[in-house]
DNA sequence: ATGGCAGGAAGCTCCTGA
């Protein structure tokens, strides 16, 4: 089974992307976040026409998740049980046994922000969900745009960015918070290039520059840790017109 | 030190993103 995640930028200006990607790349599952997109206006027609099913929890505007698979959704829960956000964050769903965590971890916007502070929170939040759901799925992966480079090496220039957001104690003793719960970060399971990323800011040629943090995670459960064969980022799309500023990440299980 | 870029909603500018 091969798993992705893909901080779109708005679905509605990527949606040819995807459908590009989708029938190139084939992946089973795709966790989408900020789509921008109500549900009402989901183009759920025109991902089904190309063999993908979707289940989505959206707004207008902003945060907005989706995954998209060829395999059969159960199981459908939006959000974070128990924690009430207004804000569109967290998908979940069941597919061939394995469950499917998509999450848009807030930004933060800088470490003096109130954003920051709900950032460290909703983490908190998470983090204790997933306690419990693990312990009712053994075999769960958590995918998505963590806005958390969790180390140095995920990071073009670590002096410039020590402790800015993204980058900061905090943001990273979180991040560890989730492995503490027995989950692995797939992408380090393999040999990687030098300078690998997943998101570039738009401005200033980044992308071209290689100035770039790895953000966009795949984390999972032993059991499922132990199927995976591969990891890897896709600036494939980058070459596009329009790209998002995000690339997917891919991982394959056995 | 500042702004650069992009998307969305609104409306000819501002907020947010990371």
């Amino acid at each position: 089974m091969k798993i992705a995640t893909w901080n779109v930028n708005s679905l509605k200006v990527r949606l040819g992307h995807l459908l590009e990607w989708l029938g190139r790349e084939t992946p089973d599952v795709v966790c989408l976040q900020e789509t921008k997109l109500e549900d009402a206006v989901f183009p759920a027609a025109e991902l089904l026409a190309a063999g993908y099913a979707s289940v989505f929890s959206g707004q207008k505007t902003y945060n907005g998740v989706a995954i998209v698979s060829r395999l059969p959704m159960s199981d459908v829960v939006a959000g974070i049980p128990g924690y009430a956000d207004e804000q569109k964050r967290v998908i979940s769903a069941t597919v061939a046994g394995s469950r499917i965590v998509c999450a848009y971890i807030p930004n933060g916007q800088s470490v003096d922000s109130d954003k920051y502070q709900y950032k460290l929170q909703w983490l908190t939040a998470l983090t204790a969900w997933l306690q419990s759901e693990i312990a009712g799925h053994p075999r769960l992966a958590l995918l998505g745009d963590y806005n958390i480079a969790p180390e140095d090496i995920d990071v073009h220039d670590p002096a410039a960015w020590a402790g800015q957001v993204l980058c900061s104690g905090p943001e990273r003793d979180a991040f560890r918070g989730l492995i503490a719960l027995g989950l692995s970060d797939s992408f380090r399971r393999f040999p990687q290039p030098e300078r690998s990323f997943t998101w570039w800011d738009y401005r200033m040629n980044a992308f071209r520059r290689k100035m770039g943090l790895r953000i966009d995670h795949i984390l999972l459960t032993t059991p499922l840790a132990e199927t995976c064969t591969a990891c890897r980022v896709d600036v494939s799309l980058r070459g596009l017109e329009r790209p998002s500023d995000h690339a997917p990440v891919i991982a394959e299980l056995a």
